[in-house]
DNA sequence: GACACGTATCGACACTCTTCGATAGATTCA
DNA sequence: TGAATCTATCGAAGAGTGTCGATACGTGTC
């Protein structure tokens, strides 16, 4: 599809005053992204790590295979979580500092309920 | 169904120090119950009303069939994120204040990047 | 250029999920 | 009790997703 942007581009806080049909959208595949535990854990590992890890590294720590991994690191670069960055033959991902900080700014509901 | 916790009760943030194989899926599944637009209009809607909301009410303003608004608010209500309510003939769900808080929680990545 | 190595893409399979119509359970009102 | 109404469950159809083996692309090395 031609208009594929970044979830996190598009995406609108849970607690918004009103929420449009795209931003609801767009809210749901940011955290479709996060919907799959080896998702989580590549975000964890590189939340942990501190700086850019190479795609390498996941392969053993998750124990899926090199294809599967590298599915999973795209649908997160896709939503705009991580960064891609070539270093010769290998590719390292960090995460994106504006999706850090959607993400969390998205989730919070406080003020919204009690 | 013996096994199936809340996710809200069994998952961990994004950048915790050390991320179990089952932390990772009950952090995943949460984030899953929020992979959806109907969901993501469901809890936005009853944040912004400030109060329990009536299963009845979504109908109309998702534009889905009242099957599928009762399936989505079971996910809702099963990831711990929902709480159910039955007054008279009607059922009223409200955010649950410990879900609410998680969640903000575990979306928080602050400090562990850049 | 030829080779080795890391990564992305393709094709296929199994599984899950979303959606709905039909139906059953629960509650209220006459 | 019987009718009406709201909600949950069941069963099925269609789309989507995770996974992997095979393969193609890019990069560095000899």
């Amino acid at each position: 599809m031609s208009a594929t942007l970044e979830a996190v581009a598009c995406c609108a806080p849970l607690s918004a005053p009103t929420l449009s049909e795209e931003e609801a959208t767009g809210t749901a595949e940011l955290f479709k992204a996060l919907g799959d535990p080896a998702r989580v854990r590549i975000v964890n590992l590189i939340a942990t790590a501190g700086d850019a890890v190479c795609a390498c590294d996941f392969n053993q720590v998750l124990g899926l295979a090199q294809p599967t991994v590298s599915h999973h690191l795209k649908k997160l670069t896709d939503a705009g979580l991580l960064e891609r960055e070539q270093r010769g033959k290998w590719a390292y991902f960090s995460l994106k500092r504006d999706a850090v900080e959607k993400l969390a700014a998205v989730a919070d509901l406080k003020g919204a309920c009690c």
